[in-house]
DNA sequence: GGTGCCATGTAACGCGTTACATGATTAT
DNA sequence: ATAATCATGTAACGCGTTACATGGCACC
């Protein structure tokens, strides 16, 4: 329950169809979290289903193509106020590649495959902090406070992974682990 | 695809049957990625019916409860090292609670809720780095070098989440946003 | 007449979670 | 006796992804 829920958001601050939903939302959490058309429809037929959204009749076909514009329920508006206030607990998990192969060979010995999947991440980290870093610089002279503070996460996130390569080739392969 | 790889990689190490496997990947990852007995179950099957694990007939029934171990194939090691010498790419995503309320809330407004949230955030990454801390110690004295460079990088994100958080406010409350 | 964007959906799959169900052995 | 742990599984659900399918409109 989260894509329904900033659904929802997007909805209370204006009604709008699926597909502007997906534009919407791609404005606002653009590249960090990539989102289908399909997955928007889907979620829109079960908050329909469920009486948290409903079709605004009077906007069908104004325009061009036939649009389906849904807007937020009382019964919407309350589920959102009440997912807004309740607390965010669940501790990030580590689900990842990464983690995975550094275990496996960190396990099995093999120190020169091991060193060869730290330098591998390496790259990949400092390639996606060149994404990153204009990405950054862009929403500042834009004057996108939100945008700015996302971009920011994911940099320090990175910059903390970058971190993290030092220290682990220091324990894993520095001074031989067992 | 990434657990199958992590049964394979246990039982190249050594031929276990499901329930082992469970312990054997919880030491190893810890608390970090949580798994049920299903998943191990139902991936077994995904594998045996691929042609990756088979059972190992003679350890059947030899001590306690009825055990079905499980032995790597030639085609699963294969599969193994394949996976571990192709690269990592995929960026990290960042699909959160903590994530979508702060956009929405930092759209809408309401700084009062706005500042709740990041103060209610910031609690929860001191309480995760409260258990973290700890726990890296442990692992040192034990001297589990993989054990506590994993818990070293879930210490250095949170310290990453503590600092952005600290900046979300610059950029969020500090100046006013729009 | 094509290319591209607007707009809506269905079906199947992958991966993980939860709940449910069963039964044996070991320790108290 | 009964509780804990060992051991194995099935079924349903949630969430996201991919692929497929359809059709209107606008611009060149």
């Amino acid at each position: 329950m989260s894509l329904k829920h900033a659904l929802l958001a997007l909805l209370d601050e204006k009604p709008s169809h699926g597909y502007e939903l997906k534009s919407r939302f791609s404005d606002a959490l653009g590249p960090l979290w990539p989102l289908r058309e399909a997955q928007i429809y889907n979620n829109l037929r079960i908050l329909e289903r469920d009486g948290l959204v409903v079709l605004d009749e009077q906007d069908t076909k104004d325009g061009g193509a036939e649009r389906k514009p849904y807007c937020v329920t009382d019964t919407g508006r309350a589920a959102l106020t009440d997912w807004l206030e309740s607390p965010v607990r669940e501790s990030r998990k580590l689900k990842d590649d990464f983690y995975l192969k550094l275990s496996i060979l960190a396990a099995t010995g093999s120190e020169d495959r091991l060193w060869n999947l730290l330098w591998q991440q390496r790259e990949v980290v400092l390639q996606r902090l060149r994404e990153l870093e204009p990405a950054l610089a862009q929403a500042e002279v834009d004057g996108e406070a939100l945008n700015a503070s996302l971009l920011e996460g994911a940099i320090l996130h990175t910059e903390a992974d970058l971190a993290w390569l030092d220290r682990c080739e220091e324990r894993l392969l520095g001074g031989g682990e067992e």
